[in-house]
DNA sequence: ATAATTTGACCGGT
DNA sequence: ACCGGTCAAATTAT
C-alpha cells in the first residue's frame, strides 16, 4: 500500500465513523422523541396536520440519509479496495480479495463455493469475515423480530451444553444483507437465550416479507467507543421488549461490539438458496422442547447495556419503567409463523 | 414442486 | 490440531 491509499483509507474511515456517530445520535433522538410522544400524547400534531407522524417521519428521513451515505461510502470503499467497514472498521490480513482462497476452486471466490458436487467436496470454502458491529442480547424468547432469518447452521460448542444456531438474513441473496445472528441457550438458565447479532441489516425491510412492524427500531447498545447508542438493527430488541412489557420477561443487552469478523461480499452473493418469506421468528424448532416456555415466569427486569468481551466497560442500568417508556415505539405485531 | 431446515464437510484463524 | 463459522447436499415441511 502506498501512502496515498493509506491516507485515503484513513480519511474514509474517519468520514464513515463520523457518519455512523451521526446516525446513532439521530437514532437516539428519534428514540427520545417517540418516548415523549407517548408520554404526552402528542398525537394532536398528527391529526391536525394530517401527517401520520411528522417527527418520526423526519427522523426516519435523517436516518435514511445517514444510512445511504454510509452505504455509498462503504461500497465505494469496497470498490477501491480500501476496505473500511462501517461498523467494525478494519480489514485484517484476510481481506476479501487478497487472501481469497485460491484453494477453493481455482481462485474464483465468487460462486466458486458451490462446486462441490463435481468430484470432491469443497464445501465450506469461504472467506472469513472481518469485524462487524456485534452485540449480544439475552432474552427468554425470540418469538419475533421483524426480520426474516434463515438458519444456515448449528454447531455444538465446546464446553457448552447447548448447540449454537446460526442465522442469516433471508434477504441476503437478493439484497446482500449481511446481518447474521447466533443463538444459544444459556447454560445457567436454559430459559434464556443469548442472541448475538452481527452486523446491521442493509436490506430494505419495507419490501421484504418481514415488514411487519413500523420502522422504528432501536435498542440501546454500546458502540465500539463505549458510547451509548441506539442502533439500527435493534428490532430484535424491540420484539423482545414487547414481550417484556407484556409478561415481564426480560431482555438484556449484555454486550456490544465484540470483535467479530465480517467479510464476505465476495463470495456470498452466489448462493442459490431460495429466498422467501420464511419469517423465521421463533426458535422452537431449534430447541423444540424448551422454546415454548410459559410466559409467566418472572425475571429481573433490568436492562443493561455495556460491552462484553475483552475490554471491560461499566454497565449502566435502566429500570423497568424507564425501559418500557424507552421502547414504546415497537409495533405490537404478534404473528409468528413458525409456531 | 418449492421452500426451509438439518447436518456433516470444510475452511480460516488461533 | 482444534474450534467455531459457513457451505451445500440431503432431508423435511409446506
Amino acid at each position: 500500500m502506498d501512502a496515498d491509499s493509506n491516507k485515503t483509507k484513513s480519511i474514509s474511515r474517519n468520514v464513515v465513523d463520523q457518519l455512523v456517530e451521526g446516525y446513532e445520535s439521530a437514532t437516539q433522538l428519534q428514540l427520545l422523541f417517540s418516548q415523549q410522544q407517548s408520554d404526552h400524547h402528542i398525537d394532536q400534531t398528527r391529526i391536525v396536520s394530517g401527517d401520520p407522524d411528522p417527527v418520526n417521519k423526519l427522523m426516519a428521513k435523517i436516518l435514511d440519509s445517514f444510512h445511504k451515505t454510509i452505504s455509498v461510502l462503504d461500497s465505494f470503499d469496497q470498490v477501491t479496495n480500501a476496505s473500511v467497514l462501517v461498523e467494525g472498521s478494519r480489514n485484517a490480513s484476510c481481506g476479501d480479495d487478497s487472501v481469497t482462497p485460491a484453494s477453493c476452486n481455482g481462485g474464483d471466490s465468487g460462486d466458486s463455493r458451490k462446486k462441490l458436487g463435481a468430484g470432491k467436496g469443497k464445501r465450506g470454502c469461504y472467506t472469513r469475515k472481518k469485524r462487524s458491529h456485534t452485540w449480544i442480547v439475552e432474552a427468554r424468547r425470540i418469538d419475533e423480530d421483524k426480520y426474516a432469518w434463515r438458519k444456515y447452521g448449528q454447531k455444538q460448542i465446546l464446553n457448552s451444553k447447548f448447540p449454537r444456531s446460526y442465522f442469516r438474513c433471508t434477504h441476503k441473496p437478493t439484497q446482500g444483507c449481511k446481518a447474521t445472528k447466533q443463538v444459544q441457550k444459556q447454560e445457567q438458565d436454559p430459559n434464556l437465550f443469548q442472541i448475538t447479532y452481527i452486523g446491521n441489516h442493509t436490506c430494505n425491510v419495507s419490501d421484504a416479507t418481514q415488514a411487519k412492524t413500523e420502522p422504528l427500531d432501536h435498542g440501546i447498545v454500546m458502540d465500539s467507543d463505549n458510547k451509548m447508542a441506539a442502533t439500527i438493527a435493534q428490532d430484535h430488541v424491540d420484539a423482545n421488549i414487547q414481550e417484556q412489557e407484556n409478561d415481564i420477561s426480560s431482555l438484556v443487552v449484555i454486550g456490544v461490539d465484540m470483535v467479530k469478523e465480517e467479510d464476505n461480499n465476495n463470495g456470498d452473493q452466489n448462493k442459490d438458496y431460495c429466498e422467501g418469506s420464511s419469517t423465521y421468528s421463533d426458535l422452537s424448532f431449534v430447541w423444540p422442547d424448551k422454546m415454548m416456555l410459559d410466559d409467566r415466569q418472572h425475571y429481573q427486569n433490568h436492562y443493561y447495556h455495556g460491552e462484553a468481551s475483552t475490554t471491560s466497560h461499566q454497565f449502566s442500568f435502566i429500570d423497568n419503567g424507564q425501559l418500557s417508556s424507552l421502547f414504546d415505539s415497537y409495533c405490537p405485531y404478534e404473528g409468528t409463523s413458525a409456531i
